[in-house]
Parts: structure tokens; sequence; C-alpha cells
DNA sequence: TGTACATCAGTGAACGCGCGTTCACTGATGTAC
DNA sequence: TGTACATCAGTGAACGCGCGTTCACTGATGTAC
């Protein structure tokens, strides 16, 4: 039951879209070929198809990923520099501190879902990552209009809030939130400034 | 060939502190129960003798790890309060955030070696994490002489500048050192004012 | 445009393999007398 | 204190199980004429 081109690229989209929530959630290890082929309606021996291994699609989720996370903060970067950038910028720093954002693992920055995990993977994804935050962390100095030095230490600060945050969301929500709480109003802080 | 029970209990805790420098090395899903017993120096049948499981371990070994960071913080917050204990905080700034303690990956915060997995991991392992946590923050906030809202967002920018140095350190060393300076000089700066 | 055949996305059974866990066994230690 | 026996830390083979990967097969699509 061949398919055409076009749902056959569709399908393996659909299959990188499926993993890469399911990674994010879960880690990569956790999740086996049969789930992930299962989450985008198909069914495992077909896998081979279109990736050379699992390491090859891990690969090209993380890239998945950060595609998009470029994208968000692209777009602050991308408004017309002084009040307009930064109201931009308030309302990114408000969301990827938000609640709403650290109970959507599924579907959040590759440094949040994949921190951990990228210096156990292989030599591509950690290429990869390295390429993605380099960029992030450029974008957001424009972004923020400021020094690069700045930038990283706000990149460091956004990743290790949402982290924490994450980490306790179940155990101790008082303490999620307030660290949350802490970090985006010192970030915002410095925005106004 | 049943040991004494001092020598037993000295196994067991080189078990747990065997598991713990893999487990912040690799994670705690590429770790055998074969592995880390071999690396405690015993075989994998008797692991049984001490531990309900390996999930048993794992609550463990992460107890054992926020045990020692919040050792370490303690110290700072047991100076006496101004100049000496400004000190001391300086001291722990520039260590947690050297090209040293990024590079020993399995001798280090739990905080970062953790981060993504624990909430993936038990109930167990989770509240273990939230009450270290909050203890690491509280211990922060005194050794900081600030407001608890200070030593939140400084723990989250600690946690995720050498999270995310740890993540490009073998892809881009510069992007990693980078990363460390600027945390470790916007911390320093805030600490003498 | 129609026909004949090669291609290949998808299926589901099967493969090694390593995992966590169990078990029968060993023999020095701990304990009861 | 000495003896007899139960205890139990450690060993290594064995167990199911689920994993990533392979393979023979199907049948609609793409292509050559």
């Amino acid at each position: 039951m061949r398919l055409t081109r076009e749902k056959a690229a569709e399908n393996r989209a659909r299959v990188v879209d499926a993993a890469l929530g399911l990674f994010q959630r879960r880690g990569f290890a956790d999740v086996g070929v049969a789930e992930l082929m299962g989450a985008a309606g198909l069914t495992h021996g077909g896998f081979y198809n279109h990736f050379d291994s699992k390491a090859d699609l891990e690969a090209e989720a993380c890239g998945l990923a950060f595609e998009r996370a470029l994208g968000a903060i692209g777009k602050v970067a991308a408004k017309p520099a002084g009040d307009e950038r930064r109201a931009a910028m308030r309302l990114y720093v408000e969301r990827y501190l938000s609640a709403r954002a650290r109970d959507a693992a599924g579907a959040s920055c590759p440094m949040v879902s994949f921190g951990t995990d990228v210096s156990r993977e292989s030599r591509e994804v950690q290429a990869r990552y390295a390429r993605g935050l380099r960029a992030y962390v450029d974008l957001m100095g424009a972004a923020l209009e400021s020094e690069a030095a700045t930038a990283r230490a706000t990149v460091a600060e956004l990743v290790g809030a949402l982290s924490l945050a994450r980490s306790v969301a179940r155990a101790d929500r008082a303490l999620s939130d307030s660290i949350l709480e802490a970090a985006k109003a010192r970030i915002l802080a410095r925005l106004v400034r």
C-alpha cells in the first residue's frame, strides 16, 4: 500500500512532531519506537523507511524544538527597536515563566526539556544543540537590546527558573510558583530600566 | 560468606555513593543494577539484600546528593554575617560556576544533574527533591543575607548557567565558558553591593 | 493516453540483547545455650 | 568461654520482558515505453 510522496512526507513530519512531544514530556530513553510511531497513527515496522535509527530521529526532533524556540524569540528580536520591542519582550518573559508554560511539558523550550539529557546524547545532537543555543543567545541579545553578557545571564535565569519550577511542580507548587515569580520580577525590572 | 554488620553497612554506603556518581554522569535510566554494583566492587545478585528496587536506590542517591549540596551552602550560611559570610559566598559562587565544576559531571549539584529527570521519577523522589530544593533556597537566602525572592532568582541563575554550560561544554567550549562568566559576574556584582 | 513493471510506505512477526528481578547456594558471622 | 545452629551478605545462573532493529510481504504509486 504505497502512499503518494506528499502523504509519506506528511507522515514523516507527523512522526517527528509526535516524537518531540513525547521526548520532551518523558525523555528520549523512555519513549520507544513502537510508542512514538503509534502516537503518529502508524506501526513500528515502517520507522526505518524514514529514519536511520532512533538516534537519528532524536537529533531531528531536537532540531525541530530549536526551530520553534528560535522562531518565538526571533519574532521579538524582529520588532522595531524601543518601546515596541520592549513590550514584546515583556510578553515573551511573562509567557516563558508562566504556570501555563511550566505545566506544558510536551511543548516547551529545548533547553529545559533536554538540558540534562543532551550531554549524554550523540555528538550530532550536542552539536545541533550548541548551534541552537548560540543562536538563541544572540537573538536574546537583540530582543533585549543588551550586551552579550546580559543576554547569556538572562537565558541562564530563564532556563534555570523554568527547570526548577517544573521539577517541583507536583511536590511543592508554592515553591514552584514563587521561583517563577522571583525570576520574572527580576528580568522584567531590568527590562523597563 | 556472611560479613560483619559494619562491613555490610560500609558496602551498602559504597553502592549508594558509586551509584550517585554514575547517575549524575549518565542519568538513572542508563545505569544498570549490574554496572552500579560492579562500580562498588560487588556482583549484581546481592543488590536486593540492600534495596527494595532500583527506584528505591535512586531515591536514596538523590537524598545523598542533596545532603552534600546542603552541607556546602550550609557552611556558607553558618559563617558570621557580614564580610566573612560575603567572602565565603563569593568563593562558593566562583567554585559553583567554575570550569572545574562544569567538567565534574559525576559530583555536582543535584538540581543540575537531575533537573530534567526528576519530573519523570517516582513521587518519592519528587518529594525528596522538593524538600531539598526548599532547604537549599532557604540556606541561599541566609548565605546571601537577602530576601527570599533574591535567593530564588539567584538559585535559578546558578543552576541555569551551570546546566547550559555543561550542555554545550563539548560542542562549543567558548559559549560554555562565556555563560559561566556572565552569570558569575552578575551574581558577584550583586554580592559586593 | 494506456499498459507493464519496478518502487517503496506501511504492516506485523521475529530476532537478539540487556534490563530488573528472583533464586538456590555458600560460608562466615551472630546468637542461644 | 565453648559449642551448635540459624542468619544473611554475597555469588552467579536463570527468568521474563520490552527494547531497537530486521525482514518477508502487500498493494497502491510512480515510471518507462
